[in-house]
DNA sequence: AAACTAGATTAAAATCATTCTAAACTGCTT
DNA sequence: AAGCAGTTTAGAATGATTTTAATCTAGTTT
């Protein structure tokens, strides 16, 4: 019983979140939040996702999924971060944070901030500082 | 006359910069390397050295920019940065050093590496770290 | 200096992630 | 239940980069 209520809780949650966001909660945004905003914070594409939605058995048009990850991204649900070469890459995790990015496989993992301070010099005059983002490359040690 | 020399010495030294990366120096890699290995730093991407190329009444194929650019990456001769949406970036410049990208325009800024000092967590067991990249992303006061 | 060959350049086609289009659909309000 | 603005959709379009396979050339060998 008390399952039943945590998944309808659940399920209501994310049409909130949707509504805060001033976005419908469509079938399709609902299903994408339900994959992209669980527990655990991750880093996606829309490829992946769409993979995930297939397992799923499910279909959503491509443009749907960029539509909705742009949306999500302006709602400041998302965060996009920079990867190696391929595409566009969000990150679950809206906190301020930073990530090692592994050369062989173009995997992110997350630097949590504390463990990465920097002194951020003045802005150029007539600018100001929108956000600070560092990539830290690893690679296996051979 | 002394110009002359200093004519000739210039794209003697380009070619000797070839020779030593292992590159052989030819009528295409010599255009693109005086274009981009002059006094002053800069960073370009394959079409801007497509219209510098254009504004001297000269051409060369979209494929072989793409080729040098890369070839010169890979001898160290160039440095590949972070961009915001637009392709592949490259900086002349080499030495250490973090990027202002300015969001309206995608401008890229060099920050010396002396005004932005980063303490670099330890990489996770198995990894080395390979480089440090920050970008602080700027916007024009309104 | 002619011939040779591995490496370089080329135009054009291919790739591929992302965006656009304009038609069909749906969540919400009346 | 109807209507409308906002959404989704398939498929076409885009555009930067890469591939292809043929042609060329720098540097070496004869």
């Amino acid at each position: 019983m008390k399952d039943e209520f945590t998944v309808t809780d659940h399920a209501t949650d994310i049409k909130t979140m949707l509504r805060s966001a001033n976005l419908r909660p469509t079938r399709q945004r609902v299903l994408l939040a339900g994959l992209l905003f669980g527990p655990t914070k991750c880093h996606v594409n829309a490829d992946l996702l769409a993979q995930k939605i297939a397992q799923m058995g499910e279909h959503m048009a491509t443009a749907t999924i960029y539509n909705c990850l742009h949306q999500f991204e302006a709602a400041g649900l998302l965060q996009r971060v920079p990867s190696g070469d391929d595409g566009i890459t969000f990150d679950t995790n809206i906190a301020k944070h930073h990530h090692f990015l592994v050369e062989e496989t173009g995997e992110l993992i997350d630097i949590p901030f504390g463990d990465l301070q920097a002194d951020v010099p003045q802005a150029p005059t007539g600018y100001e500082i929108e956000s600070v983002e560092m990539v830290v490359k690893i690679r296996k040690i051979s």
